[in-house]
DNA sequence: CCCGGCCACAACCAACGGTTGTGGCCCTAG
DNA sequence: CTAGGGCCACAACCGTTGGTTGTGGCCGGG
């Protein structure tokens, strides 16, 4: 199937005949009769039934001819995605569960006329490089790991404190608390695959690791959340950090917990980035929206690494 | 934009280099690194970098790959919306904003996983042959029609009965009414443009007419819900009768007055036909669905025509 | 250092998709 | 009834597109 018979068979349809469809689409008649015709034998059915004075639809083409012009629709979207210039804003996030995620939905609740592009790169300096190119109009980080100061050209704020929780199945020795201080959790094994040396949320537990003397393993491959779960939910000795706000796709039954960590509340620093030059012109919608749906969260009682700049 | 372009892009990126997508798609190498160049060329950006060991997305292909996606998913649909077989359920309903329309809303809601192809075919005589011919699964329609009775092959059930209430602009000598019984409607003029003699919603105001001695206006082109409304709301010898259940886009500040019909109210009577012999696998789904969600109007203090079957 | 894997470029060729020319059908006006 | 106009389909023709095979360059691993 080709969009461009596509594009003519809803012209045709809109016209009530070739002919019209014909100059709408600078072509001759014979040309769209026998685009029409082509797109009728690769479909299987008829989609007009031809007439004296022109073109109508069969039921066939009736039904065919909203989805043609979503199919328009979303190969409009398809290239707007690209196109240099004004393009839907691009925003790079950690992950698709994750809390960004969550404000970008929020964002798009709020400003559903604005195109949206969300995106996962890999890591803080794949990150920087895309927005200081223009590949990418924003990005969630945690900024201010040692030795990777942001370039004088990107701006952040800090858009959202994350809590962490403990993540344990229903046979871990945790897993009946109401809550946990990190103090508690010194001996235990924190599993985090997927932990990747370099990248900033590797700093980030390893700086958590290092202070409250946890023991973080991330070794073993990581073969995705769902695995994850699984392992741990069968795992007693093993439990994982996960952000309060990550949406789970939850395991009917493996009864799974999420506990609450306290004295202090470690919790993961979410900042927007942005070019400083070149700003997409939603950008600052993005921002304003942001600043208005941040909670003014207490830092009372929060850890975070003190490479973290202040808010 | 050609769909075998982006089938193309898609399996490149999934391999991870042309070769692989090469092989699945029955092409050479050569082809894919030309179809790939093409699509580049055609939306101004890189979508691969090449490497010694395959391809990988630029961020602008990753931005591209779920448009990508969505635009095969859409164009897989437009293909099925059509396809002789199994086929989307393909319902005819009498106007995009009235009762039935809602009912397959409801019907779509509750079985999500279920194609659904909704239309707008005119007059039950075009939605019963296109019943009996297999073009459409289902169509909602007042049957009983006197001079028309139903095919053999067609059943039919009742599914509602939608109250109709009358529709006021503000100036109206009735617009404050909290409700109107038919006979203090004889004398006032009611406007239904797009009253076509021979269809079955006209036999079902003619004999509203005729019954209670209303004058019921057809005349006049019908220029759609739209004119209907602002006309009707700046004309204070005009109303028009509208189903309880019908959707308006309401014009702000119009003053348009919505009221109660009594003594008694007239309903139209809307029934589910479809054909005995070959019904859609989906079809047994709608009419338990239709069932369990009519509610069971008391039919005392309603009107219909006497030619509409009990229920 | 050489080999293997992968991609790009070039040359060639079939097939697709456009054009012009023409004929048939249907409706309308004279 | 007939002539004419409007519209679509078929046929012939032709340029361009998109496929193939053949070949060369680049990069990484043994």
């Amino acid at each position: 199937m080709d969009l461009d018979t596509v594009r003519t068979f809803v012209a045709a349809a809109d016209a009530g005949q070739f002919q019209g469809a014909a100059a709408e689409l600078a072509l001759t008649q014979q040309a769209v009769s026998k685009r029409i015709a082509a797109l009728e034998r690769s479909l299987g059915v008829r989609l007009f039934t031809r007439t004296a004075r022109g073109a109508e639809l069969t039921i066939d083409g009736q039904a065919f001819l909203p989805h043609a012009r979503e199919l328009l629709r979303v190969a409009e979207r398809a290239a707007a995605s690209v196109r240099t210039g004004r393009r839907p804003l691009r925003v790079d996030v950690i992950a698709s569960r994750g809390a960004p995620s969550g404000l970008m939905r929020g964002f798009h609740r709020a400003h559903p006329e604005i195109e949206l592009d969300v995106m996962m790169l890999f890591g803080i300096d794949t990150a920087v490089a895309a927005v200081r190119s223009g590949a990418i109009d924003a990005s969630f980080r945690a900024v201010g790991m040692p030795g990777r100061p942001l370039p004088e050209d990107i701006e952040s704020v800090r858009v959202l404190d994350e809590p962490l929780q403990l993540l344990t199945g229903p046979a871990h020795a945790l897993a009946s608390a109401r809550s946990v201080t990190l103090a508690e959790l010194a001996g235990h094994r924190i599993w985090m695959p997927g932990l990747v040396p370099g990248t900033e949320w590797a700093a980030y537990y390893d700086g958590l690791a290092a202070e409250f003397g946890l023991t973080i393993e991330a070794t073993g491959p990581n073969f995705g959340s769902d695995a994850l779960l699984d392992t741990v939910a069968d795992t007693p000795a093993l439990a994982t950090f996960m952000g309060e706000q990550t949406r789970l796709v939850w395991p009917a039954g493996h009864g799974l917990r999420r506990i609450p960590v306290t004295g202090p509340t470690p919790v993961y620093p979410h900042s927007l980035l942005w070019h400083r030059d070149h700003p997409h012109p939603a950008l600052a919608t993005l921002r304003a929206h942001l600043g208005a749906a941040a909670s003014g969260h207490d830092a009372a009682g929060t850890w975070t690494p003190g490479w973290v700049t202040a808010r």
